[in-house]
DNA sequence: TATTGTTATACTCTATAACTATA
DNA sequence: TATAGTTATAGAGTATAACAATA
């Protein structure tokens, strides 16, 4: 496009200035947009913390769960983890490999598999405990102390929702 | 088992009682966690909601961003949801096929499309919105009327964590 | 050269069926 | 018969590279 046939057009037009945003303010007044939009910048900003710890959202979980519930079985911290117990399979084989949790018998029912941390687990874990603390002070700076106390119980409730 | 063998046992755990929960307190005390399961909640509820509309989270998302800023380019919509432009792609095409939106050619910039709802779109959008105007009641019946503004407040600040 | 829409593709998550070993 | 762990697999959702048309 030329100079001469952008002289109908406004200055800021002829920049290739940003065009102007758009209007979210429908999406913006419902809980659900917001909400997802959030978790994911959340996520974003834990794998950016995590990332020399080598851990993802889901396998934090799934070690802090273990480490403050060790020897429960397998499906169990599954379930309480809301993930199906074909997918946790795998995850449990990463740990293992990487020697954070291990997979013990118990006598009492040879079907099942207790959980635990190893004490490579577990000192990984207090590590990530210190990393998430600083998430949490993030968290705290963004959007007040007395509003991230509330968020978390809003969140808890809204779980429930069915 | 045989009834025998379980006598060492407490009635509880011979008659199979559920095991006792979890402690998920780490966990919950931290905003990570519940607002990933309260994402989760609320889409699933979405869904059993939008389920006669046949339209899913992100398809609503779509169609409220276009009817709100009809004649906007598919790269500024795609943009302005979060969705990378390829994956947007398919989207819009199911959208076009269904007769709720359209890519409109634009003489200014023929590479662009400018989308826009066809009547039948800003149809069902109409009644989307209704149903989605019921979920907003449900969340405020659990976490109360101020509650959900201050969460949704709390959410947008979230989602500008770098 | 840069941008828009597009295609192709790969990777992660998630859900389900079915197998095995134990109970 | 039922349960725990597992395998296999299919479907979403998402990210990236590269192309054609247009600027």
């Amino acid at each position: 496009m030329t100079a001469s046939k952008r002289t109908a057009k406004s200055q800021a037009e002829a920049r290739d200035a940003p065009a102007a945003p758009l209007d979210m303010s429908p999406l913006a007044k419902i809980v659900g947009y917001p909400l997802r939009r959030a978790q994911l910048a959340v996520f974003e900003d834990f794998n950016r913390r995590f990332v020399a710890l080598r851990l993802t959202p889901a396998q934090f979980s799934a070690l802090a769960l273990i480490g403050a519930n060790p020897g429960r079985k397998q499906s169990d911290v599954a379930g309480a983890l809301g993930i199906q117990r074909p997918n946790f399979v795998a995850m449990v084989d990463e740990l293992e490999r990487r020697g954070l949790a291990e997979r013990l018998r118990t006598p009492a029912d040879r079907r099942s598999r207790a959980l635990a941390l190893t004490a490579a687990g577990a000192a990984l874990l207090e590590r990530a405990w210190r990393a998430q603390a600083e998430q949490e002070k993030a968290i705290e700076r963004l959007v007040g102390r007395e509003s991230r106390a509330l968020l978390i119980a809003a969140l808890a409730r809204l779980a429930d929702l069915q």
